[in-house]
Order: structure tokens, then sequence, then C-alpha cells
DNA sequence: GCATACTTGAAACAGTCGTTTCAAGTATGC
DNA sequence: GCATACTTGAAACGACTGTTTCAAGTATGC
């Protein structure tokens, strides 16, 4: 069974980088410390990963996974409306459980905008992924496909800047009674292409 | 003129530091390329600005002027509404000779969540200093100042969002678009608390 | 002109980095 | 039981890190 006792140990030792990567960080992360919180040692790691790098990607993958796993599971249903999907996403992650995951994301982010080649493709689906996911829920008889994806990039603008708010703030009064201004501006956004116009 | 030569390399220096970092990042920053780039010697530096972590938080503190000082030529009158003065900063701050300044702000953003002693008040500032900015113009009769609080922390997190958007992908299409359907929904946040109770 | 203080270069320091080498260990197939 | 392949530890490698040492240079004050 050497194979499948191969696997579990470096799936086991990837869950515990993953856990301690969530904890520590990416921008730091070096393979001494690492392997010591693992249990393991730098040969080990590099045994089963190859490099640092390519544990990296898969760290980061993995973070990845539990996010659109996550997603998946909340089951939304393409007949609710732009503001009870963000309702229900922001409820789910802006719990205090997934914070270091939105922490590891926002670094990642902030890195890979200055080295785009150290992360590839991450910048590409952060935006496009979510933009998919969130298209769908937007359209609505008299928009067009664009105007679908320009609400939709309101929502994710909306999730990314909130959260970074959230991060780094902890803010929780300000921050639930600003999400609640925000549902509101969407249900104006999505109910009318001019809500300004026939208000005035 | 010792000191007025010392202040002078000094000055001169420190805004080719700034150009530099602006130009490659702040993770990956280490003494001698940058002595390099700045035609100086990693003694130099040293010399000048006493260590590496000091260097980083003039570097820092500069590139936070800049980005202040422009906010103030902007003379945002406190008549503005909500959607003017988010209409104004936008145009701003989403110029493309922006962009490696905004990237090095959510860079250290990243970086600071992940390690907040490392760039302390950083966080901090980040969002009090804008919500400061913008609490004003977000005053209207029947608003409470966390009702002004509230609405400026929407404006504060759609600008994150979309330019960590714009940063990403340089989808102007889109998120000029996306701008414009946030700055109706501004207007119908800022005009009336409930919006959606009188549309529905 | 001489002493003093400021400025700078070259080199070395101790530490860390990712990675490699080498060797010993352990389990497996036959 | 023996050979073979997989697994692991200890140590070293060269490259890099921020920083210091030491010495030479240069300008300044008197």
């Amino acid at each position: 069974m050497s194979r499948s006792a191969d696997e579990a140990r470096r799936t086991e030792l990837l869950d515990r980088a993953v856990d301690y990567v969530l904890a520590q960080g990416l921008a730091q992360l070096s393979l001494r410390p690492l392997a010591k919180a693992t249990g393991a040692s730098p040969r080990l790691l590099l045994y089963y990963f190859g490099s640092k790098e390519a544990l990296v990607v898969e760290i980061l993958r993995r973070g990845r996974a539990r996010q659109t796993e996550t997603m998946a599971n909340l089951k939304l249903k393409s007949t609710l409306s732009p503001r009870e999907v963000t309702r229900i996403i922001w409820r789910h992650f802006s719990e205090p459980r997934w914070e270091p995951l939105m922490r590891l994301f926002f670094e990642v982010y902030g890195l890979a905008l200055q080295d785009r080649a150290r992360f590839p493709g991450f910048l590409e689906s952060a935006v496009d992924d979510w933009l998919a996911a969130l298209e769908t829920c937007c359209r609505r008889p008299g928009f067009s496909r664009d105007d679908a994806r320009a609400l939709a990039t309101v929502m994710i603008a909306g999730f990314r800047g909130l959260l970074l708010d959230l991060c780094a703030t902890h803010d929780r009064a300000r921050i639930d009674r600003a999400v609640d201004v925000w549902l509101s501006m969407l249900d104006a956004a999505s109910l009318s292409k001019e809500p300004i116009d026939e208000t005035a």
C-alpha cells in the first residue's frame, strides 16, 4: 500500500499546511517554520510537493475549493433577486470563521497585483468566477447582458470593499448598517434601469 | 552646507525609492536591488534612513501624502451630494496614472491584514481617514451620524472594490458601466432612507 | 594647514532562504 | 531472505537577507 500511504501522508501534510497559511499568511511563508508546524521536515515537504512554489499552488487551490464548495452549498436559486443573493452571500462570508480565508484572499490579490506571474490566473478568475456566478441573477427583462454584468460588478465590488473594511476594523455595527444601506440600493438598481429619473 | 546637502541627497534618494517601490511593489523589496535602481549603495540607504523598516515607513508616508494632497486639491464642497463626490473622486483615482499607487495600497493592505504590526496604524487610518472625509457629505436632514457613516462606508467599499477590479482586469467598459449603476444607486440611498418601501 | 565631522565604498557578518546530497531507514515483491 | 523501491533525517550548498565594520575619502571650521 505504498501509493495510498503516500497519498494519505501528502493529504495530511497539505491540510496542515493550509491551516498554517490561513493562520500565518503567505508573504512570509518559509519552509522550515512550516515544516515545524506541520510536524514534518523541509525535506519532506519538498519530497511530497516538489518545490515550495508547487506547494503554494496546492494550498491556494485548496483554499479556493473551500470557497467554491460553500458557494455551491448555498444553492442560490436563479429566481432570487440581486438583493437576496447578496444578502445570503454576505451573511455567509462575513462570518468570523471565514475571515482567515478572506484575509488570505486579499493578501494574494495584493501580491498578484504587483507580480501577476507569481499567481497565474488568480486575478482573472478572482473576477470572472464571481461574475459568472452572479451574472445570471442580475438578468431582467429590459436588461442587456452588459447591464447584468455591470450590476454583478457592483455586487462583487461591494462584497470585497465591505470585507476589506470588516477584516481591517471588525466594526460590525457600522458595517452591518452599511450592508443594510447597500442592500436597499441594490433593489433600487435592479428594479429599474433609471431609478433617479423616476424619483426626481 | 553639510546639513542641506545631506537633506537634499536624502530627499533625492527617497523620491527614487518611492518610484522604485511603486513600480516593483513592497513585498519583495530588498536593499541591494533598490540601491542599484536609485544609484546608491545599501550602505548609503542605511546611512540616510537608519534601517530598511524606517525607509519603508517613509516611502509609505510619502505615497500616502501624494494621495491626501490630491484629495485636498479636489476641493470637495460640502454641498455636493454623495453621488457627485463619488463621481469626482472616482474620476480622479481611476486614472491610469494612479494605478501604481492603488496597487501599492492594496498590496500593503493585504500584508497588513496578515501582520498588523508590520504597518502600525495603516488599516485603521485606511478606513478612518476616508470615513472622516466622506462622512460630512453624507449628512442629511433626518439622517443620524450613524446613517451618514453607514453611507460613507458603502462609498468607500465601492471605491475599493471597483479599484480592485480595475487594477486586476483593466476592463474599463464593464467597470464604467458598473460605476454608472453604482452612482444611480447612491442617489437612491441618499435621497431617502427607505427607497424600497416607496417603490414597492 | 590642520583637526574635525560628514559622507561613502568594499567587504565581511550572521542569519535565512529554497534546494540538494548522501545515507540510513523501512516496507514490499518475489 | 534478498533485492528493490519508497521514505525520511542530517547536513551542507550557494545565494540571498539586513546590517556592521573598517577605512578611505571629502568638505568644513578655525
